[in-house]
DNA sequence: GGCATGATTTGATCTGCATCAAGGAAGAGG
DNA sequence: CCTCTTCCTTGATGCAGATCAAATCATGCC
């Protein structure tokens, strides 16, 4: 059995959080968060192990403090896909849906700040400022599905990989505020078979692209789950697209 | 160049407006309505004309009427996806975002509910009515997209066909209160390359699996742009996953 | 250390769909 | 009626990635 960290950090103060200003809680002023401090508890999760089924109530919502996990869906004879990947400050669940439409896996350690469902969808609804800004992540969600479908549906399992590797860094980067640029290091807390529910492809695919990438220089493997790219635009030119990633500036 | 239906429905009243249960509009009260109407106005469009180019400027968002148009993203070589399909009474458009990220193209003749942009911002702003509901439309539309996944990333090109006319009856029957049953009609207001786009294959291969699919009796063709299922359940099989689609009892 | 367990790599072969290449069909405009 | 043009179908061939099969590597446990 797992130790359980909930109840070691159950009462970090929001101020201190370093999700807190991309979170939902973003926008949020002293008394809402003050409100959201009522309302939260720290769960945390080892990599492999499920957050909630599929079909299972659930009585919370949450946002990723740190670490990664992964929505997933399945058809009856098991082929695999996910169709979500949660970094930190993401959030999870839906107000006013109790039965959770997908499986919710770790694949790294995780932790979780969660809030009961109920009050939160009171105060969701009180709160301009939550719902607000959770309508801009849910939109933002929404732009990043549609990268990925673009990615599922043209892109070859090199330009797969290779966009993978651009979305984390650029997620990486973007909790310090900045962007990625010349040679960069990311962490990959993902299995190969992981990555391949993730781009639709086969662990042997993923694999055989991985290296193939190492080979060319195009990446640096240290270990396998850390991966430094020497030339950030290098990658960028073998994921397909050449888009700046719509950040401003 | 096209006749341009605009301004001959340009004063439609909500209340007799088609999409009106189910549309952005779908909660607001009498004033609010009101309010709409004064920012409101139609405009229409032919199938295979452009709505909004990637890039340009919106200076209003929408809510389609009637007729279908899609969301297309495109890689440089001109590899071509579509990342969103808009069907009576979805919304089309960001609120806060100026830039289109995505070319929309009416794949069928089109009519639209076009509100002018700040004061829609504004009226968003104020209505918990209208913000909830496209919060809630949001939502949706990211399930849709995750199903969308699923299909890009896992399923065999018989499966996507099925799953696009699945979908396709699915959106009709809503409109009408009702669920998709037994045998079914179902318009196909899409070419062959408009499929393909939408489900990640080439035309070549659309044309080949409709074909094989109505050898076999699980589809029958009207012209080329109407389909009949004889047995919906049995396309629902032929489509990978025997889910209900979500819908309550 | 020795041994299980799970993750990853690597190789050989197969196959579904893409690609390339012609034709048909059906409507629009002269 | 004829001739574009656009859309669709059908056939032949090739290849990227799946599948099947075995090592290799790591890690934790006894």
């Amino acid at each position: 059995m797992p130790h359980d960290l909930a109840f070691q950090s159950s009462q970090q103060a929001c101020d201190v959080c370093p999700i807190r200003s991309r979170a939902v809680c973003a926008h949020c002023e002293t008394d809402e968060l003050a409100d959201l401090e009522g309302m939260k508890y720290y769960r945390s999760f080892e990599a492999g192990q499920v957050i909630v089924w599929a079909g299972d109530g659930m009585d919370f919502v949450a946002s990723v403090v740190s670490g990664m996990a992964g929505l997933t869906q399945q058809l009856e004879d098991g082929r695999t896909q996910m169709v979500g990947l949660l970094l930190p400050s993401d959030f999870l669940g839906r107000p006013g849906r109790q039965i959770a439409p997908y499986t919710v896996t770790a694949t790294s350690e995780i932790v979780l700040c969660c809030f009961r469902r109920k009050p939160f969808e009171h105060l969701l609804a009180q709160s301009p400022h939550l719902s607000g800004r959770l309508l801009e992540m849910t939109l933002d969600e929404l732009d990043a599905a549609r990268d990925w479908l673009l990615l599922l549906g043209r892109k070859s399992a090199r330009e797969k990989i290779a966009s993978l590797l651009v979305i984390l860094a650029r997620r990486e980067a973007a909790l310090a505020r900045q962007r990625p640029k010349g040679r960069f290091a990311v962490e990959l807390p993902l299995t190969r078979e992981a990555m391949a529910d993730y781009l639709g492809l086969t662990l042997e695919t993923v694999s055989r692209q991985m290296n193939a990438l190492k080979r060319e220089g195009v990446i640096e493997l240290e270990g396998k789950r850390r991966v430094v790219i020497p030339d950030f635009e290098a990658l960028v030119i073998e994921s397909g697209d050449d888009s700046d990633g719509g950040l401003p500036s």
